[in-house]
DNA sequence: GTTCTAAATGAATGTCGTTCATTTACTAGA
DNA sequence: TCTAGTAAATGAACGACATTCATTTAGAAC
């Protein structure tokens, strides 16, 4: 925020290089929230518990957070580097586009309470998050495809991956008609199928999901 | 509500059929928050302010409701009433999917709040939700398809949909690259390229994906 | 009219995120 | 070495919340 032109967001400095008293930084704070979360859910992470597990009061993280909002983006940043978007430069668009989509929505399937967050998020905030939208982006350019339709289909894959992030952390009984049996016979024949199968049927919806889309996506690119 | 067999949670009942002298029931509550949402906003729906907008005390609401997230379910189910599944038994599945799709996405776009709630919770819960399902299940089944596609193409569709919702509600320049611009040459070609369409981005998106992941579906419940 | 009970009350609780006046301790300049 | 200056930590306090609970109120049933 003085005199680096990248950094967008509060990290303390000085004239001098060095880091000085403070035991808290960005970083330390990202890390430990992360920390807490992937250790407790996201329900124990807190001002206090955050503060706790770094030794330090609750009005300290003040001085390097704006709000702990800005936390849970800190926290997004890291874990979208755990979305590999290298494929784009090795596979054919379709088959990058599958693989980037599976690591996108695991991960995120384990970070529910940030979706809500990132679909509503200027980007403009995670130069980390831009540059995987670069690599994508890349990989439609080379693969041919018309400029105006890219953003449109990353913009579609990722809703479709960000609800089946959320769809993935839903109950598996989630769809057990309950008290309603009977009525509804159409869904239960196609319920008891499924389960027949023996598959998640969140994963399968994904998977399924997934390669419709993809297919559609590729399709569509050759007929507009 | 009243006598039907159906009522899962707690509704005020007594040996004969009269209303009591209270002046809160399910409905009342469920139609009072649902007015608060819809003229103020989610972040307005508070207990107190609920019990305000009924003349009463907070404390009186607990005697209806389980929790202030009952409510929200209360509040989803008058929702999804809004969502049109009666185009299935009129349109080929292709068009009712894709009808069905728009009204779904453009009723929670202005919702958003329920989805990570919706996403999670068992629809035993929701005898109309349940009937939704129903018919579109029986799109399905109409159309030919394999009873065990049926339950992850739905899943899918909703997913998408969740998504979608989610990313209406988003800024419209949400992709602005700020400071970061310059380093990210196929990503700004791209943007620019659909700014230029003059359309809005989410729009087009959720345009653009619908139909690649219902012609998807379609092609590979032919293929599979 | 007595009893039973659903329903409303209002005070209180606990958990949050957040603010602020004050103190602490390191650093730079004289 | 002394003297500011200042980033950073402290702890008490605040204001929203949702939720609980002992108590009161007022119909309905017998």
């Amino acid at each position: 925020m003085k005199q680096e032109p990248a950094s967008s967001t509060a990290a303390p400095r000085r004239r001098a290089g060095r880091p000085r008293s403070g035991v808290l930084d960005r970083e330390l704070i990202a890390r430990a929230a992360l920390k807490l979360v992937v250790e407790g859910g996201y329900s124990t992470l807190t001002m206090s518990a955050l503060a706790k597990s770094l030794s330090v009061s609750p009005s300290a993280l003040y001085n390097h957070v704006e709000s702990k909002q800005e936390i849970m983006q800190w926290i997004q940043e890291i874990v979208m580097d755990g979305v590999d978007s290298t494929v784009f430069e090795t596979l054919s668009l379709d088959e990058a586009l599958t693989a980037w989509a599976v690591t996108y929505r695991d991960i995120f399937a384990g970070h529910a309470p940030l979706i809500p967050l990132i679909a509503v998020l200027p980007v403009s905030g995670s130069p980390r998050t831009l540059e995987m939208y670069e690599k994508v982006a890349a990989g439609f350019t080379r693969a041919g495809w018309r400029q105006e339709d890219i953003i449109p289909a990353i913009v579609a894959l990722e809703s479709f991956i960000f609800g089946s992030a959320l769809d993935a952390t839903a109950p598996l009984d989630i769809f057990d008609p309950g008290e309603n049996a009977g009525s509804i016979p159409n869904f239960e024949g196609a319920l008891e199928a499924q389960r027949a199968t023996g598959r998640n049927s969140a994963d399968a919806a994904f998977h399924a999901g997934l390669r419709a889309i993809v297919n559609g996506l590729m399709a569509t690119s050759r007929t507009t």
